[in-house]
DNA sequence: GCCGTTTTCGGCCCGACTGTTTTCAGTCG
C-alpha cells in the first residue's frame, strides 16, 4: 500500500516542480523514481530494511533519503514545502489535454485560476483567448480537453482498447488491402490497462500512399471528435460498445516500418534507454530508423535494431524497463511462455451456477481450440449470488463428468469447483467432498474490504488445506471498479511455494489477477502460476492470451504455468501436495 | 537528481502537430 502513495508522492513532486519551472532533468527523476517505485512488486519498506532499495537502479542518495523519512513518518519534507508553494488544486489542471505545466503556470500567475471551475470561468469570458500565448483555438482545444476528461473514466481495459483497434483497423483497411495495420504502444505490450490505443500503418516505400490513411481513418466510422490531423499522424476519440477511447494513428514508409513499430510499441522508459545505448555507441534511433551519422543501417525487423544495440530480440510484453535490457544484454532473458504451450483451461462456469452454457458445449469449443482438457469450476454454495452449488449438487456434477469423459474422448473433462474461502479461511466444502475432485480452486468473494491481516489470514489459511490447488484472483481487484484487496502478496507468494500451491492468473481483462509484477515475484519464489479464464461462457474461453500475456509481462516461462503441463502431469501435482501435507 | 569500460562533472531521447508565431514554444507520446 505505501508503494502506491510513495508512488503518488514522487509524481506529484515532479509535477509541482515543472510547475515551478525547475531544471526538467530533476523532474525527469523524479518522475523516473515515481514509475520505479509503482513497479516494484513488494513493500517497499522491506527492500529498503534488506538494503536491496538501495542497489535499485534510478534510486539515489536523495531519493532513498526522503523513502526512507516517509517510511518512518509517513510523510515526506520536501513534498510539504513543494506543496505549500503552489495550490494543491492546481495539480489538476495538468490532467487536462492541452495544458502542460507551462499553461497551467501562465494561468495561474496572469489570471489567478487554482481549479478546474476556475478555468471554465476564464475561457468563457475570453480572458484565456486574450492571454499572450494562447488564442481563440487554443483555448477552445482546453475547454474541449475539459469535457473529454470530465466524462473519460482514465485509463481503459485491455478487451475495450482491442475493440477501439479493431474499429480503427478496419477503417483504415478499406483504403487498401496491402497496408500493413499493426497495433503498437500498451494494446501491444498487452498491459493491465491502456492510456489510448496506437495504430501503426507501414504503406508502401517511403509512404507513397500515406496521404490517404489519416483521412480514411478520421472519416471512419466511430469518431467522436478528431483532435489532429496531419499528413502522418492523426489522433481522434472513438466510441467503442462501453466507452470512448482516444486513438493515435500513424502511417510510415514500409522501409521504417520496423524501427516505428519499436518506437510506438514504447514504453517510453523502454525506449529512452535503447536511445541512450545507440548515442553511447555514437549511433542515433529514432521511428525513421537507426542512424550512423547521416547513413541509415537497414534494419529489417525489430530483433535487427536490437542485435545492433548489442541486446537479444526483446519482447513486446517486457519492455518496461524492468530489467529487461540488463538481461538482453547478458542473455538472461527468459523464453516466454506462449498460448500454443497452453494445455488446457483451469476455471470456467457453466449454467450450474452463474455460467451461460453447459459442460458438453465448454468442452466442445476448448477442443476446437486444441486444448488437452478442461476443468469445470462452478461456485460453491456460499456465493449464492452467483448460483453456487450445494455439496450434493456438487457430488452430482463429479459425476455427470466421470461420463461424459467415457463418452466424449477427444478431450479430458476434469471435475473442479472454484471454493469460497470463509469468513475464517476454512473452506466451503468439507474435505471429504473436496478429495473427490481433480482440482480445487480456493477463492475470496466476500469480505474484500477486510483489513490486511484478515484476508491475507484467510488466504494463507486456505492453502494449508491439502486438497487446494490454487488461490482464485488473489489480490481479488476489478479494474476500473474496485481496488485489490490490502493483502500481504509478499506472504501469499512465501506460503504458495511452501505449500505447493499455484496461484492464478485470472485472465479475464477485468481481473488479471495476479497482476504482472506479482506474477514475477511469484516465479522468483518457484510458485506455478495457474492460467485461467473463469469463462462463463464458450466465447469466455478466447480470453486465454490476456493471461498468457500477464504471465509472459511477468517473465514467465512455459515451466512455471501449471497448464502447460500435460493432464497426467497436472493431476500428479494436485497428488503431491495431498500427500506432502 | 542520477550516473560513469570515453566522465565524480557534465551530460541526460527525439520528432510530429498545433497554434501563435514571423522563427518557435508547448504539448504529447
Amino acid at each position: 500500500m505505501s508503494n502506491a502513495i510513495l508512488s503518488e508522492l514522487f509524481g506529484q513532486m515532479a509535477e509541482v516542480m515543472e510547475i515551478l519551472g525547475e531544471d526538467r532533468f530533476r523532474v525527469n527523476t523524479y518522475r523516473k523514481v515515481s514509475r520505479i517505485i509503482g513497479d516494484i512488486p513488494v513493500e517497499v519498506g522491506m527492500l529498503l530494511e534488506s538494503g536491496r532499495l538501495a542497489e535499485t537502479p534510478g534510486i539515489g542518495k536523495s531519493s532513498l533519503a526522503k523513502i526512507e523519512e516517509f517510511i518512518k513518518t509517513g510523510s515526506i519534507t520536501a513534498h510539504r514545502e513543494l506543496l505549500a508553494k503552489i495550490p494543491g488544486s492546481l495539480l489538476d489542471l495538468l490532467k487536462i489535454p492541452g495544458m502542460g505545466p507551462k499553461g497551467v503556470k501562465a494561468v495561474y500567475e496572469k489570471l489567478k485560476v487554482t481549479s478546474i471551475p476556475e478555468l471554465k470561468e476564464v475561457i468563457a469570458t475570453g480572458a484565456l483567448a486574450k492571454l499572450p500565448g494562447f488564442g481563440e483555438k487554443k483555448a477552445a482545444a482546453i475547454l474541449r480537453g475539459i469535457d473529454f476528461l470530465e466524462k473519460s473514466t482514465g485509463r481503459i481495459r485491455l478487451d475495450q482498447a482491442a475493440e477501439a483497434a479493431e474499429i480503427v483497423v478496419a477503417s483504415v483497411r478499406c483504403l487498401s488491402e496491402d497496408l500493413t495495420i499493426r497495433s503498437a504502444g500498451s494494446l501491444r505490450r498487452r498491459r493491465d490497462t491502456i492510456g489510448d490505443v496506437d495504430i501503426l500503418v507501414g504503406c508502401g516505400q517511403g509512404g507513397q500512399a500515406s496521404g490517404g490513411v489519416v483521412e480514411a481513418f478520421t472519416k471512419g466510422p466511430n469518431v467522436k471528435e478528431i483532435l489532429a490531423s496531419g499528413a502522418t499522424k492523426g489522433s481522434a476519440i472513438i466510441e467503442t460498445s462501453t466507452c470512448d477511447v482516444q486513438v493515435d494513428v500513424r502511417a510510415v514508409g514500409l522501409e521504417s516500418f520496423a524501427s516505428a513499430w519499436q518506437y510506438f510499441t514504447g514504453s517510453q522508459a523502454h525506449n529512452v534507454r535503447l536511445r541512450e545505448i545507440a548515442a553511447k555507441a555514437g549511433l542515433k534511433l529514432n521511428e525513421y530508423g537507426l542512424f550512423k551519422g547521416e547513413k541509415a543501417i537497414p534494419v529489417g525487423s525489430e530483433r535487427d535494431i536490437y542485435e545492433e544495440l548489442g541486446l537479444v530480440y526483446i519482447a513486446p510484453v517486457l519492455r518496461e524497463d524492468r530489467g529487461e535490457i540488463e538481461a538482453a544484454k547478458s542473455g538472461a532473458l527468459p523464453v516466454l511462455v506462449e498460448f500454443a504451450e497452453i494445455k488446457g483451461d483451469l476455471h470456467m462456469h457453466t449454467v450450474a451456477s452463474d455460467g451461460d452454457c453447459s459442460i458438453e458445449a465448454l468442452a466442445e469449443a476448448a477442443a476446437e481450440m486444441g486444448y488437452e482438457y478442461i476443468c469445470i469450476t462452478d461456485h460453491s454454495h456460499s456465493s449464492a449470488i452467483a448460483g453456487g452449488l450445494s455439496a450434493g449438487q456438487l457430488a452430482r456434477q463429479i459425476k455427470q463428468i466421470r461420463k461424459l469423459n467415457d463418452k466424449t474422448g477427444c478431450i479430458t473433462i476434469l471435475a473442479g469447483s472454484e471454493v469460497d474461502i470463509l469468513a475464517d479461511g476454512s473452506m466451503d466444502f468439507e474435505n471429504e467432498l473436496l478429495a473427490e475432485l481433480d482440482f480445487v480452486i480456493a477463492s475470496i468473494h466476500s469480505g474484500l474490504a477486510g483489513d490486511r491481516s484478515r484476508v491475507t489470514m484467510r488466504t494463507l489459511k486456505a492453502m494449508d488445506n491439502p486438497y487446494v490447488n490454487c488461490i482464485g484472483h488473489p489480490s481479488g481487484r476489478l479494474i476500473g471498479r474496485r481496488e485489490a484487496m490490502d493483502i500481504d502478496m509478499a506472504a501469499v507468494i512465501d506460503h504458495a511455494a511452501q505449500t505447493h500451491t499455484a496461484l492464478e492468473v485470472n485472465a479475464n481483462p477485468w481481473r488479471l489477477d495476479l497482476k504482472d509484477t506479482h506474477c514475477r515475484t511469484a516465479i522468483e519464489a518457484g510458485v506455478k502460476l495457474a492460467i485461467g479464464t473463469d469463462a462463463h461462457s464458450t466465447a469466455g474461453l478466447g480470453l486465454m492470451g490476456f493471461g498468457v500475456a500477464t504471465a509472459a509481462r511477468g517473465w514467465a516461462r512455459q515451466d512455471d504455468v501449471l497448464n502447460c503441463l500435460g493432464a497426467a502431469k497436472l493431476k500428479a501435482f494436485v497428488k503431491k501436495k495431498r500427500q506432502s501435507l
